[in-house]
DNA sequence: CAATGATCGTGAATCGTTTCAAGCTGTGCT
DNA sequence: AGCACAGCTTGAAACGATTCACGATCATTG
């Protein structure tokens, strides 16, 4: 419980608590001699520097934070590790939270980061209205809107071009000879899967004789994805290929297609979308197109170290990134 | 950038201060008036209160620090889960941080969470040595140990019993008559994989003619487990039945045995460990052990606040949960 | 009416840093 | 010697909240 502060270490080293500070932060400016004494006094002592002081003074603090939907999807933290790395590259430090998908959370996740003074947030909005980003900004707080196209929204963003990873997909089983086409998505339709369904639909009118029936899921998970491989056998005709909204459902689909004895993809091909450590290692391996998750979260984060490194003086970014088709054995 | 202290807040409601500080904390102290007249000046100032400041006076915070090996393994995040649950129902906060199992970074985070003192730590340490907790502890921080046993450490535990854990899975097994075993688990082995060994290996001892090799692989995922299931099949005589460390390996036996076209569990039972999301499914539904992660989360919070509320005067807990058979058709 | 409490508010001290103007040395130059 | 200057160091003033001893007000009561 010994509080041990800045005056303990300048006392024990005999210099003044100027001197520590300039040894913590700029040691440049502090005689070779006098840096070892400090050093080895805040060793002794065991002197951990109180970031809230520090913050308090500083008035802004390199730390950033990082809101997504649900940490317990491996989407979001393969963006959120990226966007960990780069803050880190850079010195910054990252707030993790999680709003749960809950408008409410979203809400007091915001507020906790803004009492922590950061200098930025990464969001995936739940329920980001143009006022809240407005607020923030006004308070000096960057934001970087994650996978959300809302480009009217006063704010940068980083997203993937999902509608032409939409067209990818059906592209790609167009060419593979498919023409009774399915989309499983969610009923809720989050607007990344919206885009992927623009896109899919228009890559389909390209041509004449195919045609694509929508299913709507409660839910981008593998059980609802085992309840779609149900519905899509009962279709009339049957439909030849699939395309899931996200691997989730595409595993749900071909594991349960499997079990059911249905062949795949001779008797139907199945394609996610996202490409998550599980696609490659699903009962069929999943053809699926790839987002670069790693990469969207570490540009997001750059562009927030930059709006609030530069200040005023800042130009929204609207980065794209362009998603890729990763062919395995499902399609 | 306007920058709103409690001192605009107070002007604009021509009151001290100390009364906006007394609406905020204990609003009970303040007339009904005065209340509302602050509440409003706080509205339209929007009106943040700053938290550094606040943890820098009250010399502590009620927030606790949660550092996980891998924030993108499903098994942390719903630990996580459970803990920050626990603590938002207490009034505290989580400050999630990922080690990714090194050292360093493990080393980094504590260092973090200690310039941010926190009340407490939870955690899963890949190289926690005792004077490290030591250390921690002197400094008031509550330590809870996450999933590991090292009860000689000077701090408390939540864990689950994975010996049993081990037992119930092989006990399984053998009821179901497969006397030839083997164990997939990791090279690195991990504290809790060596103990869910020791509990197969002592339920194996009840059963005279059953036999149980091991196999080592390099990483507790599925591709691991999809590399396992090719060692399996060249074993003589063939096991008939496999207990895999946790469900990712699992998964990829699973999955690899039915492209190879093993049929699962007829030709070779397989069973899992941890029941994850996909556990479920899996190619074919994974049989295997549930651990109550939610809940292991939720208690190691518990204990932490619990710690960190009682001070000096505090007995350290090591609470044990027990895991659960969950048959499903694997095995 | 004076004394007593209860109820509300006040304002200064404090937490541990960072920052910066100013001071102190010692060296080199004229 | 006198001066300029660079290199270090100092010490006090912030930062924005909480806390607490102390006033102020007012109703109650003997």
């Amino acid at each position: 419980m010994t509080r041990t502060s800045i005056r303990e270490v300048a006392r024990r080293a005999g210099v003044s608590v100027g001197t520590v500070s300039n040894v913590l932060n700029r040691p440049d400016l502090v005689a070779e001699a006098t840096r070892a004494r400090v050093r080895t006094a805040i060793e002794e002592l065991g002197f951990v520097r109180n970031e809230s002081a520090r913050r308090l003074r500083q008035g802004h603090s390199r730390t950033l934070g990082v809101v997504v939907e649900d940490v317990a999807n491996p989407y979001f933290t393969d963006v959120a590790k990226g966007a960990e790395a780069a803050m880190n590259a850079d010195g910054f430090d990252a707030l993790l939270c999680t709003s749960d998908g809950l408008a409410g959370k979203e809400q007091r996740c915001l507020e906790f980061l803004e009492e922590q003074r950061v200098s930025g947030v990464l969001i995936t909005p739940v329920d980001l209205r143009p006022e809240r980003i407005a607020r923030l900004r006004a308070r000096g707080i960057a934001v970087v809107l994650l996978d959300r196209r809302d480009s009217t929204a006063d704010a940068c963003s980083a997203r993937v071009d999902h509608a032409a990873g939409g067209e990818i997909a059906i592209n790609h089983l167009l060419a593979l000879g498919h023409r009774r086409l399915a989309l499983v998505t969610a009923e809720s339709e989050p607007e990344p899967c919206r885009e992927r369904r623009t896109g899919a639909e228009r890559a389909l009118r390209q041509t004449a004789e195919a045609s694509m029936v929508t299913l709507y899921q409660p839910a981008l998970t593998a059980t609802a994805g085992q309840h779609a491989a149900h519905r899509l056998l009962d279709l009339t005709p049957t439909p030849s290929a699939v395309f899931c909204a996200n691997d989730l459902l595409a595993i749900g689909v071909v594991n349960e297609l499997m079990r059911l004895g249905v062949k795949v993809p001779a008797e139907m091909a199945v394609m996610g979308y996202d490409d998550i450590e599980f696609a490659a290692t699903a009962a069929t391996p999943l053809t699926t197109v790839r987002q670069p998750r790693h990469a969207l979260g570490w540009a997001a984060a750059e562009m927030a170290i930059a709006e609030a490194t530069d200040g005023m003086a800042h130009d929204h970014q609207h980065m794209v990134l362009t998603p890729d088709l990763v062919i395995r054995e499902s399609a």
